[in-house]
DNA sequence: TAATAGAACGAACGGTCGTGCTATTATCTA
DNA sequence: TAGATAATAGCACGACCGTTCGTTCTATTA
């Protein structure tokens, strides 16, 4: 979008401030004070918000400034531009989207555990932990013919998600609750499209009947894979 | 947007060009003369390859102006306004969708219409029709919280398209071909959901092999529908 | 051939975008 | 409590946005 020719927020000396304990590394740039590290995290937050509802293109330095009542050029300094801004929120969301869907999964084994996660995307997806639906499902359409950082990002999130979605299959194909003639790379597929699509409908048609369909074909397809003796 | 306090190209005396014959009604304003329907033709074609990539939002007068070789103000006088212009794209990669889909599916009958609407959607996605992947899937989440003509005519022509899907699986089942304890929008949402999901894989991971893995499923999800003896 | 109107142009508008400089204020430390 | 520096604000920039305007070229028609 446009050049930036020196590295943001280096110290007079000219090394990067890469120091010490307290400092939180947030993005491109730090934060050692308490008020600044606050500021920070309620950017982000905000950022985070709007940006899944009006896209990380969509989201501009001005009116995320304006909604928060700070200035633009405050803000600003918070990041190095606004490409480290979007990575900064692509990275929030996975944060947040791994407390919300992936942790309190691997309380579980095997096929219980994939069972959660997909109940804790559905959840996820309908309870509006971000107001635009799937971060992630938005994002990763926005970005896909752009070459870059933030698409990296994306992908590599997403990369990791499907990724652990296969390995709960050959988890539960190695407990024998799973068909070991099914290929994880596949059911994990065809779930994730269901979930895909499930968060499509709701956001274009506002039909909140879309995920109790989606869930209930994502159970039945998971059903179809499993070993008679692990049937509910 | 914006005002436009004036009708757009009014004859001198004040009333309306709504004239005779041979004038081609496109958007808002009125191509008479060889010239001005070839250049809006092109300007058209051109958008909606541009949209496809970049988002009806990211395409923009000056670029697409750019891209054409013409003024940014003579493309502009083709439509009255950057809304219109959104408009009059999402019609044109409508009626793109209906000669590449729907219509060529339109020559079978019941469960072989369904299974071509399907097998023609993939086709159409995989051989990028449009090069930015499946334009209504794009623009939908794109425009999904953006309320306005644009979504509007976004939701009505999905709507359209799932209302064609549900009808084949009606008559398939009033042919006996498809097991009368389906219900039809239960198993049009769950094609629909595979084939967004495929787009969605293919154009984030560049995985053709999405399609592959997706035609299967949706043939597999229709033969468990099927009575037994329309099984092939 | 003269009159008319469609089609395209170039220039400019007000607005917003991302970004950079500089000054001010707040907070921490010696 | 004073000095240092982190955090924020103010202001201006160049670029591009959608849009409007007046003008020019060109094709059709009277």
């Amino acid at each position: 979008m446009a050049k930036r020719p020196r590295t943001h927020r280096q110290g007079r000396t000219g090394q990067p401030l890469t120091v010490a304990a307290p400092a939180i590394v947030l993005g491109a740039v730090q934060c050692r004070r308490a008020r600044g590290i606050k500021t920070h995290g309620a950017i982000l937050q905000r950022a985070v918000n709007l940006a899944s509802l009006e896209g990380l293109e969509g989201l501009t330095i001005g009116k995320l400034a304006t909604s928060l009542k700070i200035s633009k050029s405050g803000l600003f300094a918070h990041f190095g531009s606004k490409e480290d801004l979007q990575c900064a929120v692509v990275q929030e969301a996975g944060r947040i989207f791994v407390e919300t869907v992936i942790r309190p999964a691997f309380e579980a084994q095997g096929l219980a555990r994939l069972r959660a996660l997909c109940g804790n995307w559905l959840g996820y997806a309908e309870e509006k932990v971000f107001p635009g639906g799937c971060f992630f499902a938005a994002a990763s359409l926005e970005f896909d013919d752009r070459p870059g950082k933030v698409r990296d990002l994306i992908i590599d999130s997403l990369k990791r998600w499907l990724a652990t979605l296969e390995q709960a299959v050959r988890d539960a194909q190695n407990a024998g609750e799973i068909n070991k003639d099914v290929v994880p790379r596949d059911l994990v597929f065809e779930i994730q499209s269901l979930a895909m699509g499930a968060n499509w409908a709701s956001r274009l048609f506002r039909d909140d009947g879309a995920f109790r369909r989606i869930r209930r074909a994502i159970l039945e397809r998971i059903d179809q894979a499993i070993e008679p003796h692990a049937r509910r």
